[in-house]
DNA sequence: ATTTGGAATTGGAGCGCTCCAATGGTCTAT
DNA sequence: ATAGACCATTGGAGCGCTCCAATTCCAAAT
């Protein structure tokens, strides 16, 4: 930078001004500044430059699993409303692991971000600590586990209840849950169908199964389920993972989708749009998501403190090809179709 | 940092020295400086050390798109090489668009990293320019695009070659490939499915079709191909996201996979391995491209620089469910199966 | 001719840290 | 007893920038 200014003939704030164009330089000076930068092939120095400004226009982004799309499209909302405001977006990721998320959140502390936003994070309000207060903190996709922090999320309850009334609809009584056990918002979506099942007047039929979150979660339960003298006519599983797990388990012991059982996920990614999937399910509004992520957080960075706020956005159901009228014969297992002539 | 020194009755170095757990400390001042950082609530500012250190441990990781899982994985693999060097990683989408790229890379020097790779870029060597060389720099999972600059790339070339190479022992023929068109990949693997054909001794079978790199690019392809008299036997698709697409399009039309026609993808994301698609497909060695890529900057950083590195790594092919013998008769497409009893 | 005001420019302090050379203290060898 | 070596500790300069108050400059107003 002293260099330029040297070259430029000028003072080193002057520098400075025109790296941040203000307003007050001279046409003159300014044009001879920029070239003095091309010709050093200058760029300057954002540590620098943030410690001086003690801000960094930066909000940290913490990732829970960069391998699924889901989070990717939050992410995606986040970052467009951040440059509409002027901010700039890292993001860390969790590795689908509490330690490493609150390692994460403290590096997003030591670089100053001015804010952070947590996506479908696993870690506990407890363990947060003081360290979800040190900086201005959202909470994105997470069920309602953290009621001291500001969140934004989907509401999960509803969600279920739109699958089961749509199940419902179709004339389903029996409908097992295939239940996201140990997931931060598999609580909330049990209720759901919980909730669900009662208004359709089938409360005695609830019957909610362990699983889990992953595709390989739902072989041993489906296999349990096909192993029942009659098994249920519906599946609501607590997201598309499992989801599509239920459904190669069901097609390999040759239960047909949907006019043996119907089947419905979560989530909506784009896995369950690939139409040999094709599989009924619930949206979240992703990009909607982030967006108020961050619009809650500059609101946080502005305004003084009042109690955790709590967004809640309305799900949305998907209706594909994997739900359909409940059978009318008991259920026959046959193997698999061979393949080949 | 000054009021935990004064609070340890310490010098301002002297805290410096425990927070950087210099062995030079004795243990009784190590311990009052860590109680007095602690009851502070004091956090090291990294700016303020990156500025003064004149290093910032930190690698910079442009991504081309944060919902394809396929770079989530790569990155996984960056990360966890970096974390065993030190390292830092930060992560900026590139949002599918060079121009974005490029300004990503440009915040990344800003920022002072010390290497960035940039994962699936889509910018052209020669619009990077300076920018490229103002860092060491190395281009994961792009094909052969970049002369001039580090690389970590999976061999297109001999993936497809595999691909055509297993249809062929199958007793294929008449094998079509389903290209990636404007991606910078493609043209790569539709050499390797060139040759493949070459040496199966159905070099004039070679049969190209312009697709596309989306599940959406291959439908109106395949109705193309379903409409002429006798279509191929096999298709082999620039990626798996295409390969889902001809699934999806195969089946309406009532073709069986693969006992009408088999069916190859490539990357072996997530997806083809749902057991629903159970797609034959070509892996690349993500995890790996990850940590070699991690290497390659960090060999940079300590040596003078030689010439360019290109690192090609080996596919592999995963054989599925959608390849098999081709078929005997004609293909006579019915309508799909209707649902329902 | 003198004052006044405003715009353009500048010097210097300071952001929070690290690093170097220097200091003081303790211990051993002469 | 004294020099030397060695360790833990410290003061201060400096990393590249911004920001404030101060200065200069110039034109318009008196």
């Amino acid at each position: 930078m002293e260099d330029v200014a040297e070259r430029a003939n000028v003072s080193r704030a002057l520098v400075s001004l025109v790296m941040n164009n203000s307003p007050q330089v001279s046409e003159e000076k300014r044009r001879s500044v920029l070239q003095a930068a091309r010709e050093l092939g200058y760029r300057p120095n954002l540590m620098a430059r943030n410690l001086a400004q003690q801000r960094t226009h930066t909000i940290g982004v913490l990732v829970d699993d960069l391998r699924n799309p889901f989070f990717g499209e939050v992410v995606d909302g986040i970052e467009a409303e951040a440059a509409g405001h002027g901010f700039r977006v890292i993001i860390l990721n969790g590795h689908r692991d509490a330690r490493r998320e609150v390692e994460a959140i403290e590096t997003f502390l030591q670089l100053q971000v001015e804010a952070m936003a947590l996506v479908g994070p696993r870690v506990a309000e407890d363990d947060l600590g003081e360290i979800g207060t040190a900086a201005p903190c959202v909470i994105v996709a997470t069920g309602a586990a953290h009621p001291g922090i500001d969140t934004i999320a989907t509401d999960g309850r509803r969600g279920s209840e739109l699958a089961v009334e749509h199940l419902a609809a179709l004339g389903h009584k029996r409908v097992v849950h295939l239940d996201g056990g140990a997931n931060v918002s598999a609580a909330e979506r049990r209720s759901g169908y919980r909730s669900g099942m009662h208004s359709a007047g089938v409360g005695h039929l609830i019957d909610i199964r362990p699983a889990g979150d992953d595709e390989t979660d739902a072989l041993a339960v489906i296999d349990a389920l096909l192993a029942e003298s009659d098994p249920p006519t519906a599946i609501f599983a607590f997201n598309d993972l499992l989801a599509a797990g239920a459904l190669n388990r069901l097609d390999d012991a040759g239960v047909a989708v949907p006019s043996d059982v119907s089947l419905v996920g979560f989530d909506n990614t784009f896995i369950s749009a690939l139409r040999h999937l094709s599989l009924t399910t619930v949206n979240q509004p992703t990009l909607a998501m982030g967006r108020l992520a961050v619009e809650t957080l500059l609101r946080r960075l502005s305004d003084g403190s009042d109690g955790p706020v709590h967004h809640t956005l309305q799900p949305e159901l998907v209706v594909r090809g994997t739900t359909g009228p409940p059978r009318r014969a008991a259920l026959r297992p046959r193997s698999p179709a061979m393949t080949g002539p």
